[in-house]
DNA sequence: AATACTTCTGCAACAAAGTTGCATTCTTAA
DNA sequence: TTAAGAATGCAACTTTGTTGCAGAAGTATT
């Protein structure tokens, strides 16, 4: 399973740095979603900054990872599922929660996101949905 | 109609001091959702930095203002409907929705969010929907 | 395996965003 | 009108995010 990040930095067509190995490892060890801070954080001594940066804005692009929005100015990134990797096309369908009490934001990917009609004129292109409360380990 | 935002400053039993009333204004001006910097343009000369960032704060906690979440570290802000400044509690449960083009983010306030179904162990507290696309004026 | 080419990284310098403490000014309530 | 409390402005600072450029590393080709 050692080439896990690399696998999926190839199907991206991106070179393989150590760099991006290392913060790809983290997102795959990590159960919750990270925020630019907590990646630096863990690797800040290794890796400058700017790169952190550079990495998590490239991964956006090429959908490895997805952002979820916040209300707190500290967005946070986590890794797309399998299908948007390799279709190269988002499905992040999906619900976020995040625990008032520990403070992590998890991808419910098991929960759909409902539809919702929009009043007339208004087209939709992308929908996110993020809920607050107490998550499973903390109730 | 001039002391609404007075009106709104003294239900919430804070003092009415110049600057509230001037950001107070710039909401009710507003047909949609205003982050920090779109007001301190707005007023900068006038009030400092300072006194927005403490205005906005006190306003979030005093419910008359909510805050929408987004994914470009900007949190906006927007009016609390009635409901919610005179019960003293939240009733956002109104849609957001940001237009790609225009860049302007508005609430929704007659589509309601939709129920989800959490997984077992789960509990909301609070939700929150952000749509993308076009909007009625751009479309 | 060596190369040339492209891409990525680190550094430095900067710009923007947000925070804190404190002295002064303004509001409010008596 | 005045005293007490609250809000504001200022200054200094921390954190966060951006940009250009030179050097280093990765990739494809031979």
């Amino acid at each position: 399973m050692k080439k896990q990040g690399e696998e999926i930095l190839k199907n991206s067509a991106l070179s393989v740095t150590a760099s991006r190995k290392r913060i790809l490892d983290i997102f795959l060890a990590a159960d919750n979603a990270l925020a630019h801070q907590d990646i630096e954080t863990k690797c800040a001594d290794q890796y400058d900054r700017v790169t952190i940066y550079r990495t998590l804005q490239t991964f956006l692009e090429k959908g490895i990872i997805h952002n979820i929005p916040s209300t707190d100015n500290m967005v946070r990134y986590a890794l797309c599922n399998e299908a948007c990797i390799t279709t190269g096309h988002h499905h992040d369908n999906h619900v976020h929660f995040r625990c008032d009490q520990c403070g992590k934001t998890v991808c419910l990917d098991d929960v759909n996101i409902p539809p919702v009609n929009l009043p007339r004129g208004y087209t939709m292109k992308e929908i996110n949905m993020v809920v607050n409360g107490i998550c499973k380990s903390c109730k």
